[in-house]
DNA sequence: TCCCTGAACTTGACACTGTCAAGATTCTAG
DNA sequence: CTAGAATCTTGACAGTGTCAAGTTCAGGGA
């Protein structure tokens, strides 16, 4: 049990995990640094210890919000190993499922809420690292054949930019309802990867994540 | 030259400029009621006869991105009847000019900065007219062969999705400098429709927009 | 042991914001 | 011409980001 103290211990985190806190129950418009604090249980002027500006709290949580995503895709992209085209699949999916549940986080992530990324070190080191995991997936089902030969990079561009872009439009209700209501998300997804993937994409095989997921 | 009156006349519409133009030179953080109203030349309430709310104004100002937008994706559509590739190529690059140039402008339109969407019918009614042209894109490309056959609404989220997704990745940063640094933007669309696109597009053939565009 | 330096935190202030209520002005329908 | 509606102003309130000055506390050197 924590002891009230005058020093919090780990308020960074602690604001953090407030800020993230804030973002999933009242949206990107209810975050400010009071509140964060407040729920910290420290005061409002707290939070200049540990970060600049909004902007450094907002970029903090965008950071974490990147890092969970590498955590997913790698944990994927293990659990099929050998299998590029599950790996593709359940990969992408897991990306739009996180953009789903934890919408506000993710547009925290890629909505230019953070306004120069290039001052946050830590932000621009797992953002690449996620882009190089990416990639990495792409030479793999460039290797087997799913996606078309060529600069990685390219294909990487591609085939990242068709996923994100799927999220994107879902999430801000740009996908007419005439759409999203005869096709489940899961079905959107495959089709989607359909038309850049080589091979064709059997909708009954990948209908449903397999257990375990 | 408009006379000072009690009466704007206009007020509306110059909130929504002004709003746009704040946007322009300050971004997101620095648009506000009160400095919108300042810049129409009234006092800070204003603006209250003509919005509920600041979501309003947004809203507004997001419907007005969304319809710059549909005139210029028609706009080129018009401009290649019958050749379904470059109405293709250009509507794509079209919509990431838009997006590039525009850039704050475009992600209050697409980074849930209108949080009920559905309280605005002008803005439902414009996003899906812009579906509806991306889907009727969609269908001539699938009828000459660029796309894969199959429902239009399928072939329309992934195409537009690739398409927006790019743009979303480049506007925040996402794509590894490795990457920008090699290819100009051009070349990255090109490359990208290359994924979806049935017939190989070659670079040299549409390295620029023609003419005129 | 004492002190002292720096980090972590509090208190108080400022300008700015969104929003509401009350009043002033102007337009327009009848 | 007049009544009511639409538009705009003024004034107020709570909440915000941020800064300056002071307070508390942990750790190291004497």
């Amino acid at each position: 049990m924590p002891e009230k103290t005058y020093h919090h211990g780990d308020l960074k985190n602690a604001l953090i995990a407030a800020g993230i806190d804030i973002l999933a129950k009242e949206g990107m418009g209810g975050l400010s640094l009071r509140k964060a604090a407040r729920k910290a249980g420290v005061s409002h002027a707290a939070p200049y210890a540990h970060f600049t500006d909004k902007q450094a709290l907002i970029a903090a949580i965008a950071t974490d919000g990147h890092s969970k995503i590498y955590a997913r895709l790698a944990s994927v992209m293990e659990q099929y190993p050998g299998d590029p085209l599950r790996q593709l699949i359940e990969i992408a999916w897991s990306y739009i499922e996180f953009g789903l549940q934890e919408a506000d986080h993710f547009r925290v992530m890629f909505s230019g809420a953070v306004e120069k990324e290039r001052d946050y070190p830590a932000l621009v080191e797992i953002t690449g690292k996620n882009f190089g995991l990416v990639r990495q997936l792409t030479v793999r089902c460039q290797a087997a054949g799913i996606l078309a030969p060529g600069d990685p990079d390219l294909a990487a561009v591609g085939m990242w930019g068709l996923v994100h872009g799927f999220v994107s439009l879902l999430l801000e209700g740009q996908i007419s309802h005439t759409v999203t209501d005869r096709y489940s998300q899961r079905e959107l997804l495959i089709a989607a990867l359909n038309q850049i993937s080589r091979v064709p994409i059997d909708l009954q095989n990948y209908s449903t994540p397999p257990d375990g997921g």
